[in-house]
DNA sequence: TATCCACCGGAATTTATGGAAG
DNA sequence: CTTCCATAAATTCCGGTGGATA
């Protein structure tokens, strides 16, 4: 059923972008200047997550690599630094800047490195725009910037005016796709990864329902529904495949979630998980209980509160834990209870004091 | 209803880590 | 080898807030 699985990667690039053409051109109207050896428009890319707003970025600097001369760079910006910003891009770039070279020294270093026009990609500028990091990249001659972020009016109201003039008419809006859309970008993929014939129109028309439009999250449902045919021997995709599609797309996208977090995280989600719903302070009061023996034998030492509540922000930002109310009455709860930590964390019983 | 207490989350401060300079 | 320095992560500090208790 499943002839080729890279075809479903997040990372997999697809030929040409469907119902993204003005916002292709809007791309390739800022990126113009670099074809003729000159700095590029700085461009905003606002969305929700999951509709493709890295795949448009990279997809327009694709195009603009095979017929310029151009150097790029795409930087995760979640939780960094400003130093931490341009040092990717020096990676990126490929240079190898010490773990402790000062900041001004990475900038300078960048300006070496620009010599030729540069697009650099701020993936998951979501929530805080790095001021600081857009002013030392608006520095370097010939580098622009392509910000991705979910609200542009948020966004915008945080950065400077000069960095809010600079993109003045290169804001890109993407929105959810209608199903239709969405049905239309699942079916080359249907192609070139499952065997001929394995699912129908209407079938892919429902599964772009069941997830508003989100493609990502439509990627894997098409991917999961393959799956769950196999493992039931159906020779095609049949109906009750797909209405179990999303619930495990769903689950795959939290695990690797989950995994791609370090250690005290899991520990708290492990808690959360085996105790759930708890409040605050049953965690804290938990945590206290088991922490000397999960944390014996490892490198690291049990963290404080004030940290621990930095961790959960986080496993909620990675939808892997709901908190129901506010402040002193929230009650935290995993999100898919058969979601376990890959450490094993669980191993200690929890309970048993 | 008034007071208390523990949590929340922003900001300042400290600690841990590791590369570079002397 | 020692000292210095920069970052990242964790702790400390603290004002705001909403349940709990009398």
């Amino acid at each position: 059923m499943i002839t080729n699985r890279g075809v479903f990667d997040d990372s997999y690039a697809p030929r040409n972008l469907l119902h993204r053409s003005a916002a292709v051109s809007e791309l390739t109207r800022a990126f113009a200047p670099a074809t003729r050896g000159e700095r590029a428009d700085n461009v905003l890319i606002s969305g929700p997550s999951g509709v493709g707003k890295t795949t448009l970025a990279r997809h327009s600097l694709g195009r603009l690599e095979a017929r310029a001369d151009v150097q790029t760079a795409t930087v995760r910006c979640l939780d960094q630094s400003t130093a931490g910003i341009v040092r990717s891009v020096l990676e990126d770039l490929g240079a190898d800047p010490a773990l402790n070279t000062p900041l001004e020294d990475l900038c300078l270093a960048l300006r070496e490195r620009v010599d030729r026009p540069t697009v650099v990609v701020l993936d998951e500028a979501a929530e805080l725009p790095e001021t600081e990091a857009l002013a030392r990249l608006g520095d370097v001659d010939l580098l622009s910037w392509v910000a991705i972020c979910h609200e542009a009016a948020d966004w915008l109201a945080r950065v400077d005016e000069d960095v809010h003039t600079s993109v003045m008419g290169h804001e890109v809006e993407l929105d959810r796709y209608g199903v239709a859309e969405l049905a239309d970008i699942l079916e080359p993929r249907a192609r070139e990864g499952l065997r001929a014939t394995a699912v129908t129109r209407s079938q892919l028309e429902t599964i772009s329902d069941t997830v508003a439009g989100v493609a990502r999250a439509g990627i894997q449902s098409l991917l999961a529904a393959a799956e769950i045919a196999t493992e039931r021997d159906h020779r095609t995709i049949q109906d009750d495949d797909v209405d179990d599609a999303w619930p495990r797309a769903r689950h795959w996208i939290r695990e690797s979630n989950l995994e791609s977090l370090p250690y005290h995280h899991q520990v708290i989600y492990e808690l959360v998980r085996c105790d759930g719903p708890m409040s605050g302070s049953a965690l804290h009061e938990r945590y206290d209980e088991m922490s000397d023996a999960v944390y014996r034998g490892r490198q690291r030492t049990p963290i404080g509160r004030r940290a621990r509540r930095d961790k959960l922000a986080k496993l909620r930002e990675y939808d892997l834990i709901d908190v129901d109310g506010e402040g002193r009455g929230a009650r935290y709860s995993v999100c898919d209870g058969s979601i376990r930590s890959p450490y094993d964390v669980g191993a200690v019983p929890l309970r048993e004091y």
